[in-house]
DNA sequence: AGAAAAAATAACTAAATAGTTACTTTTTGA
DNA sequence: TCAAAAAGTAACTATTTAGTTATTTTTTCT
């Protein structure tokens, strides 16, 4: 699509999606403004639909663009020889780390679900997932076939736990901190609700 | 507020109430049309604006009626001579009721928390909660001196824990639901991960 | 019954907003 | 160097939407 002859060209799409991903993740497809975000970036809003021909195009290519950083973070703790308990940490470590790092991925996920998302990027989600679920449930199998994990241990609902343990830190993080007055975004806090859940589950698992 | 002498005012009041949550829940308060509202309420948009004012103040009523929702609920399991084991478990299958039976009180929970809720609804849910995680926390402790608990069982996860562990199942349902090719919001999977997560805690927390 | 208060209606207004158009400036490559 | 292609600009349009006004209908109480 973009054949780089023109190089201010990129830097302009570059500026945009930077911006539109700012303003989508804090406002939503529906409350960010399109002028806003032209006027953020400092490029007319013309150049805007020329590159994204919509607001729904621009959108689409910021759900895009976080999907592809969430599938990088995923590569990287599916690790084959691993040991079940070492990997069960690690997926927690990890995730917790880029949830973390990528609060604009967290509200725009929750602004996806809210809005009962467009077919292209749910499938796309689902598509993208896969790898990590299976590596996931191929895990908790040879946990229990080494012994280390109890032989009744529930593959589906520990895939269940393992993701939206994590995640629901993250989702909720303000109205809880408020609710417990707790600064529960602080690094600490962080740190310490990462080693929980994965001791908490992997005490639970064991044997 | 509502003087009660003319009969047809309260029962328009109340059917605006009613469509104006479904809308909010559905769209969110951007997302929502007053136009809509009053349409489907079939009442003249006239009145809505006589009865509340602005689309502020009928989103204020419908957040105060699902927190007194809420708060009705969580009477219910405040039970000061419980076992603590009993307890825990009664909250979690409370909460998966309550959550399960109100949508659209799960929904505008999300909404609150993405649009950075206003001053007031935030307070209000702050001082609901108030006796709710005091009662929890009182069980934990109580749970430890009776010997039921771990010594060491840290009393603000384990709140936390009960919190979002029940809130997290339902507020990505549908995303999740997909990733799994799962229908979690069956009422069978519903009560097996209440079963899940209540057994799960109680488990790591006994001595 | 009838007057006053309240409820209801339809048509209107002003502001906001996604998307477009007609035009100018800059970049590229032969 | 220069013509064509691409990038950039500002002003405009059509539509949507929260909120209002002038007016009529219904309800209540004496």
């Amino acid at each position: 699509m973009a054949e780089k002859k023109y190089k201010k060209s990129e830097i302009t799409r570059e500026r945009l999606l930077a911006v539109a991903e700012d303003e989508f993740a804090e406002k939503g497809f529906f409350g960010a403004r399109v002028d806003e975000i032209a006027r953020v970036a400092d490029i007319n809003k013309r150049m805007l639909y020329a590159h994204f021909g919509s607001k729904d195009g621009l959108y689409s290519e910021v759900l895009l663009s976080v999907y592809e950083r969430l599938a990088e973070c995923e590569r990287q703790f599916i690790i084959e020889g691993l040991d079940p308990v070492a990997s069960i940490r690690n997926i927690v470590h990890i995730s917790f780390k880029f949830l973390s790092e990528n609060p604009n991925f967290v509200r725009l996920m929750l602004w996806e679900n809210l809005n009962r998302a467009g077919a292209v990027p749910r499938a796309e989600l689902v598509k993208l997932k896969a790898p990590t679920l299976d590596y996931m449930t191929r895990q908790i199998r040879r946990g229990k076939l080494l012994g280390l994990f109890r032989s009744d241990v529930d593959e589906y609902h520990t895939v269940l736990s393992l993701m939206s343990f994590c995640f629901s830190y993250f989702s909720n993080i303000h109205t809880m901190s408020a609710i417990l007055s707790r600064d529960m975004a602080c690094e600490s806090d962080i740190h310490d609700r990462a080693e929980y859940i994965s001791d908490m589950l992997i005490k639970y698992l064991r044997a």
